[in-house]
DNA sequence: GTGAAAGCGCTAACAG
DNA sequence: CTGTTAGCGCTTTCAC
C-alpha cells in the first residue's frame, strides 16, 4: 500500500551527501536559527538534488505537532453539506489557516462507523486539534475529543452550559431583533420556521422569537411554529403547512436564510405579495443576500468572523492548555432591506 | 502543541499490564490471526482499562499504511465548492469508503501556498493516495503526486492523452446526444453555454455540440457559444448575452445543469416560454432533477458511479503498482422530460 | 502461540 | 555553530 515511496531519500542520506550531521539537516528543513549560511546552502542543494521530502510520520512521532487540524462535519444528513453556510465556514477557516503550515483536513462524520474511525484518527495524533460544525445536543463527540486532551472548538454550543470551547452567534438577541422588526412594521400574525428542535441554536432562535412576541403582548400561537431542518426544501414544506393552518399570517420569521428562500418561493406561488402582503425575515445572510430581491430583511451572522475566531481559539488552546474552555459570542446585525 | 496527550498509554504499557509481549498486543489490535483466544481477551481487557489508542504516527512510521486518502479540490474559485456536483462526489466517495478503515480527508488546494503544503503533506506519507477533482489543463499537481509514487486518481482528464489514472464520463457522446435531441425536435438556432474553455471537459462537450450540428448540416455560428464557469450565475449572464445577440434562438444547450438552471431563469424572465418557444437541455442532473419543472431534458452523468469508480481505481493502484495508469469512461444517459 | 530485538526517519538535548 | 546520541511507539522478523 501507499506509504512513502520505498527508497525515498531520508534525512540521513541528505546529511551524508552534504557532509554534515543529521541535526544540521533537521535545523535547515525546520528553518531553525543557528546554522551558518554557507552550510545551510550546502544542505539545501543536497535536498534539492535528492528530491528529499521529510517523512511526516517520523516527524510527528519524534514529538511535536502533526501540523494538521480537522474540520469535521457531524451531519447524518448529507444534504446540508452543499448549503452555503458550510461552504462559507470552510472557506473562512481555510483562509484563516492559509498563511500557516497547518494543513486543513475536512472530514465527514455521518455514521457510527465513521465516528469511531474519526475518533481513532484524531486521538491517534494525526491532527493537533479539531473544529466541529453543527453538533447535535446529544452528541458526545466533543467530550470524547476534549477528554482525550485534544484541543477542540465547536461552532455553536450544544446547551446552555457547554463545557467545551465554542464560538457562537447571539441567536436569542438576533431572533428577537428580527421579530421586533416585524412587529414594528405592524405585523402581528408572525409565523416561525425553525431548525431541528433538538439543536440548541434552534431553541435560542425560538426563544428570541417568543421573547419579542411576549414583549409586544402578542399571543404566541403554537400552531404558528413549524420545524424545519435548515434546508430550502424544508422551508418550502413548513411554509406550505403554515399557509394551510393560518391563511391570515402576515409575516414569516425563518431561522435560516436558506429556509427563508424556500418560504419566499411558496408564498409567491400561493399568490401572496412580499413584503406588502406578507413579510419574510431570515436569519443568516448568504443565500438571500445574493439571490433575491432587495426587499428582504435579514439578521446577519458573521460567518467569516466565526471561522476566523474558531481558528484563533484553537491556536489559543495549543498555547494555553491550562485553560479548561473558552466561549465567544459574536454579535449579529439586523440588515433592513424593506423596499418601502 | 497538540500531539497525543503526553502520558497517553503506549502499547508497551498495555503489554506490561496484560503480562504479555509487545508483539502480542500488536497482533491483537491489528486483528491478526495466531493469538490464543484467552490471551486475546486478556489483552483487550488491558486495552479497555487503560483506554489505549494506537499512535498512528508510530504505526505509519513502522511501515504499512497511513490508512487515509485525500480528496483534493483544486479550485481557485471557492464558489464551486457549494455546487451539488462536488457535494455529490464527496458523498459518493465517502460512501465507497464507509466500510473500510480508510479515513477520507477533504482538502482545499486554492493558492500556491496551499498547493505546496498539500504536496508536502501527501508526499510526506500522511495519505496512501490522492483523489483529485476538477483539475485544470495546465495543472501539474497530478504529475507531481504520481511521479512521487503516490497512487493518484483524477476525476476527468486534463487532455486527450492523460498519463494519470482517471475516471471520466463520455462527454463528447453525451453532448452530441443532447444536441441531436434538440435537432430532432426541430430546433435549429441552438446556443451553447459552455464551461471554462481551458478545461478538457468543456472542449469535449463543445465538440459534441459541434459534431451534432455538423451532422445535421446546421451552420455553427461562433456567436451562439458563450463561456461560463459552471456556476448558476454564469449561466444567467451567458444566457442574457445570448438573448441579446440572438433574439431568435430557439434552444440552449448548457454544459452543466447548474448553468442550465441559470439559463432557465433568464429565459423565463425575458418572457420566453420553455419549452414551447425555446428548449433547454442541461448536462448532469442534480439541480435540475430536483428543482425545476418536469419539462426539461438532461444528459445524466452518473456521479454516484464516478465516486465509486474513483475509489475502486485507487484501491487497484494500491494493489498493482506496476500498472502505469488506467482510464475508465462512464456512459452518460439522455433523460427526456419534454412535457409534450 | 508468544517474546525479544531491530529498526522505521525524525527531533531534541547535549556535548563539543 | 555543528555532530552525536537517545529515544518517539509501533510493526515485524526471528527464535523459542
Amino acid at each position: 500500500m501507499g506509504k512513502q515511496r520505498p527508497g525515498s531519500p531520508t534525512l540521513e542520506e541528505v546529511a551524508a551527501r552534504a557532509g554534515v550531521g543529521r541535526g544540521t539537516v533537521s535545523r535547515v528543513i525546520n528553518n531553525a536559527a543557528g546554522v551558518k549560511d554557507s552550510t545551510r546552502r550546502t544542505v539545501q542543494r543536497a535536498i534539492a538534488e535528492l528530491g528529499y521530502v521529510p517523512n511526516l510520520a517520523a516527524r510527528s512521532l519524534a514529538g511535536r505537532r502533526a501540523d494538521a487540524v480537522a474540520l469535521a462535519m457531524t451531519e447524518r444528513d448529507w444534504r446540508l453539506f452543499g448549503e452555503p453556510f458550510f461552504s462559507e465556514i470552510v472557506r473562512s477557516v481555510g483562509d484563516a489557516l492559509a498563511d500557516t503550515s497547518v494543513q486543513l483536513l475536512l472530514t465527514l462524520v455521518r455514521t457510527d462507523a465513521e465516528r469511531k474511525r474519526f475518533v481513532e484518527y484524531a486521538r491517534g495524533g494525526r491532527v493537533d486539534g479539531v473544529l466541529l460544525m453543527s453538533v447535535r445536543a446529544e452528541d458526545r463527540l466533543p467530550d470524547m475529543l476534549a477528554e482525550a486532551g485534544l484541543p477542540t472548538v465547536l461552532l455553536g454550543r450544544r446547551s446552555g452550559d457547554e463545557r467545551v470551547t465554542y464560538v457562537d452567534a447571539d441567536n436569542v438577541g438576533g431572533a428577537r431583533d428580527a421579530v421586533e422588526h416585524l412587529l414594528r412594521a405592524g405585523r402581528r400574525r408572525i409565523a416561525a420556521v425553525t431548525g431541528p428542535l433538538d439543536m440548541y441554536v434552534t431553541q435560542c432562535r425560538l426563544r428570541g422569537y417568543r421573547e419579542a412576541l411576549a414583549a409586544a403582548g402578542v399571543d404566541p400561537l403554537p400552531t404558528l411554529v413549524v420545524e424545519g431542518d435548515f434546508t430550502e426544501d424544508s422551508g418550502r414544506r413548513a411554509t406550505a403547512e403554515l399557509l394551510e393552518r393560518h391563511p391570515d399570517l402576515d409575516a414569516v420569521f425563518a431561522a435560516s436564510d436558506t429556509m427563508a428562500a424556500g418560504a419566499l418561493g411558496v408564498l409567491r406561488a400561493a399568490g401572496r405579495r412580499v413584503p406588502e402582503d406578507v413579510a419574510v425575515i431570515g436569519f443568516d445572510d448568504f443565500t438571500l443576500a445574493r439571490h433575491t430581491e432587495p426587499s428582504l430583511t435579514t439578521v446577519r451572522q458573521p460567518l467569516e468572523e466565526i471561522g476566523r475566531t474558531m481558528v484563533r481559539l484553537l491556536l489559543e488552546e495549543f498555547e494555553q492548555p491550562e485553560v479548561a474552555w473558552r466561549h465567544v459570542i459574536l454579535r449579529t446585525r439586523l440588515v433592513v432591506r424593506d423596499s418601502a
